[in-house]
DNA sequence: GTGAAAGCGCTAACAC
DNA sequence: GTGTTAGCGCTTTCAC
């Protein structure tokens, strides 16, 4: 009862894919132990067997079954990946993913997805801006599995490993730049999520404004919230607060979202009302006019959340290693051009 | 040499994490064989032994071993993910691996990303826009496993299953009702890359224009080709043909990208230049004005991937089988308003 | 309806 | 420097 058909050359008996650890030692003449050896660079074998069972591998085409390995070691050499679920930042995440993937690659290790509670069997784990009133995260958190966290984490239980960016500092910055182009009460269109990136946007704003003696001017969205809402929110704040001369938004790809709307207030964008947002992306580079932004470098920190892991899991990285990426302004029109 | 704190209730001593079936078979008192039975609903046991070891299972916070599982079973309940590695349509491929991990979780299969060469261990592979020049991609092709594709594959070897879209009535579609709101030469900014859906569209393109008797005006910009160069592009376009009163752009994102170009060559876009886009996301819904295009339905084509692998894995489905997510035009102002 | 035993492919003691 | 042996935790004949 084959399953599928088998593809390696030699072996036409199997159980379903390539040659096995017994197969090369038949073939080479030596021990399974001698193969395992040599294959994994143990130095016990002699540079000349080492050849031979190198080559016959090959000419074997010889896969380790990874399962069998697992088994033996308990070790999978796999990382669990969560990702919270938003079209709202599908850019960022992807880098997030493909820098996760990159780095994990060249570790040999392999990434799996999580998506609800099914946690897969591996080594570790990455969550990607947790969320503590997220369920799925909470389990995770407590799967009793090495985590890191790309961000803070604001719920219960620590991971053993922290990357993040100093939101903090880059807001500053970007509030800092706004008054320097004139803008003397700027306004915060936060993201409504308890993820720690948000919140640490909305403290910093409050700060600022308590620093510089300047009225807060606070609107929530929902996170992932679609344009018409984000324009919404604006357009009453426009309203309402016709004073208001800057805008920052949170949210990945809200202050594109929002340029029409401040458009049909009658108002310019980098002339009589500055626009920034925390995340840098495309839209952000081919709106109208681009608009100024925090890079955060989600492929960085996608792979340095897999590097700060494997040294967890290497005994090399205490537990509680926290690790950051470095965050950049990149000024752009929609913020004036320097009066 | 204990490896990590174990975390289950009992069992103190252990590799690695919770009980194995072994403890579950002395707790209830039956054999492994028992246990395995009526884990898995095997029809063996009575009634009353299998409360019995659902009970101990749950008390004992059982959680099968998948290592130990794949090894005898030679079945890993896991499926590779291939993605093009482009920041261009991230939020098609985002949507499309949350499709992906959404059904997978489903059908009680782990996904696991596929980046360079290294094949995880998996029972089958799903390819999202295989472009037949991607090494990678080739190499996936014929790793032996059944693979499945979404959007068909140019290259060697057929895919065990294809998941597809029809392109080709939906721009001609979109071409028609570009004609039907008065533009006479609408021209195609093309995807230059070897996925068959982008071929699709330039062959579609060029057999509209044949049967209406217009000229094609066909532009090629590379797949995931920065704003400006997409910009540069229709410039070009605009400056030597100055006649365009539609324009077309196949690659995700890249209709938004352009508005400012064609503006800035004084033209006005839903009135004296229509655009339209061959693939919807975000940025058309919040342009200025929203952008006509074509919904290809990522999330609902990335389910209908692991459903149709499933069935093949099943042996349900033939190999060879097709399968179609169904998509459509969605009509905004940057076409017009019907005159 | 249930159990005993074999073995998937690998690694890690422990010989020699 | 190399081989032998004993499992890792599970499923699957084959007996009863």
């Amino acid at each position: 009862m084959r399953r599928v058909a088998a593809r390696s050359p030699r072996k036409p008996a199997g159980s379903g894919a390539s040659a096995t650890l017994a197969d090369v030692a038949r073939g080479a003449g030596v021990s399974k132990t001698t193969v395992s050896d040599a294959l994994r660079g143990h130095g016990r074998v002699s540079d000349a067997t080492r050849r031979a069972v190198l080559d016959t591998a090959r000419r074997l085409g010889y896969t380790p079954n990874r399962s069998a390995r697992s088994l033996r070691t308990s070790v999978t050499d796999t990382v669990a990946l969560h990702i919270p679920e938003f079209l709202t930042g599908a850019e960022y995440y992807m880098s997030f993913v493909f820098g996760v993937a990159e780095q994990a690659a060249r570790a040999g290790l392999n990434v799996t997805l999580v998506s609800s509670g099914r946690l897969p069997q591996a080594d570790g784990l990455i969550l990607c801006d947790p969320m503590p009133d997220n369920p799925v995260v909470a389990e995770l958190m407590d799967a009793g599995l090495p985590v890191v966290t790309a961000e803070r984490y604001g719920g219960e239980g620590r991971p053993a490993g922290v990357v993040w960016s100093d939101h903090e500092t880059a807001l500053t910055e970007l509030l800092d730049h706004l008054r320097a182009r004139g803008a003397r009460g700027p306004a915060l269109i936060a993201s409504d999520t308890t993820a720690d990136w948000a919140l640490t946007l909305q403290r910093t704003y409050a700060r600022w404004c308590a620093g510089h003696g300047v009225r807060p001017l606070l609107r929530k969205a929902p996170f992932g919230a679609p344009p018409e809402v984000l324009r919404s929110v604006v357009g009453e704040l426009l309203a309402e607060e016709p004073e208001t001369d800057a805008i920052v938004c949170a949210a990945d790809g809200a202050a594109a979202a929002v340029l029409p709307e401040i458009r049909s207030a009658g108002r310019v964008v980098g002339e009589d009302l500055l626009l920034a947002s925390c995340v840098d992306s495309l839209a952000m580079r081919t709106a109208e006019p681009p608009i100024t932004a925090i890079d955060l470098r989600p492929r960085h920190m996608g792979a340095e959340c897999v590097r700060l892991l494997c040294g967890i899991l290497a005994g090399e990285a205490p537990s509680g290693t926290i690790g950051t990426v470095a965050i950049d302004m990149v000024v752009r029109a929609s913020t004036g051009s320097g009066r």
